[in-house]
DNA sequence: GTGGTCTAGACCACT
DNA sequence: GTGGTCTAGACCACT
């Protein structure tokens, strides 16, 4: 189920944990729910397992996930605890866009309207199939 | 008037060029106004004049500047102009940032209240006084 | 009564040692008595064979237990034994945790007061039960 | 200034950062500050670049150091914020040590005498010389 | 020159 | 089998 996009800019070990933090956030993941291990996701990636590990790594140092070695890697946060983990960088995400479309003089009420459409879109395409 | 943040992780020759598209949106440059030499801002900046050097020739591919050898750098391009160019690249960035609002099950109409009054405080605070 | 955390870190061979160390020294367990055989606490634990048998052995090497083929292992040790044998460890360990208190600026009246207040906290919590 | 110990079971990365919050703490490195580069102390130190690289991201990650791509790694944190950082770490140090020497019935007024000839010694022994 | 990513492959302790 | 550490070496963008 964790998926990696090997054309795009963004470092694998990155996807891989943007991934693994989607499957949380969808319910398909829960805690203590034991992810593939380094070695087999490397396979099914077609990727090095120093990267998997880089991107487990990563996780459990941000409390998403734990790792027992010898034994495997687990979820570690529910998806409601992921979601307050995740709120403040992505409004400060948003002050940042914010910023650079007052600079283009774009009008609040065109953005607010672009949100709601946005949101309808997002929801038929099926992004919203897990509220 | 061009300023960067030498602690900011964004590359410099890319701040520089930030810079310089606040200014003509601004209104503070405009066409045909000569930019700082690379030697006097690398100066000034105290960086390497490689990187002003780079940011130049970043410019004048987009078309926001002109080179004349021997002679300096200009503004090509209106604040009018620029705006254009830049728009479909931030609603891009807006298209990212509501993506990853939405996955956070964050509500439409929370994130217009928050847009409403960013744009409030921004103009509150000169983020508007060159409108 | 010998119980782990299968979230732990510390390798399950290592808390089962522990706890079988903490229980000799709770004198719950006592010189010539049986411990569970390696089937049935495996079974209990919910855990590999392979790990019981790894335990039971690391005891066997440090003379806390003897086993004895076809009929089990047993407690080899004392509660006073073990004291004497874990008294060296445990300083040393004191001397670790000491060393990264003085690098931090704490000062040894301020250490002095915390260890007198965990030391009743431990005693009124039950910790103290079997002094 | 950085050193390492290639015989102890500490990973060399985690020495490494250990080496990097002593020398904050001891007042010798200051807030931006930098550091030797990746490769340089990889050179001094012989080991392979890649164990460096991994001891800068993970000072990065807790906010210790800061490191700019193409620029260098610098010190992001002050020594006493760094006190301040560690300070509930140590003190859960001390409670697991702690409740050790109650286990082996060792009396609070033993530990505090010998926290005090402990804190002597190394103020002597020149641990305390930064003080 | 600088840090960042990734591959390939070895070896470790623990299960 | 599991995760964790480390080496050796390549290539990238940025300075």
């Amino acid at each position: 189920m964790i998926s990696i996009d090997p054309r795009s800019r963004i470092p694998i070990y990155t996807q891989i944990q943007q991934s693994v933090e989607s499957l949380i956030l969808a319910g398909i993941y829960q805690v203590d729910d034991q992810l593939p291990s380094v070695r087999s996701l490397a396979g099914e990636l077609a990727i090095n397992p120093n990267t998997i590990q880089k991107a487990y790594q990563s996780m459990d140092n941000d409390g998403i996930t734990y790792s027992l070695p010898g034994r495997g890697s687990f979820i570690a946060m529910s998806a409601e605890s992921l979601r307050q983990l995740r709120k403040p960088l992505i409004y400060h995400e948003l002050d940042t866009t914010l910023s650079h479309l007052w600079k283009l003089h774009i009008p609040a009420d065109d953005v607010c309207t672009y949100v709601q459409e946005h949101r309808k879109k997002y929801h038929e395409q099926g992004g919203g199939s897990f509220d």
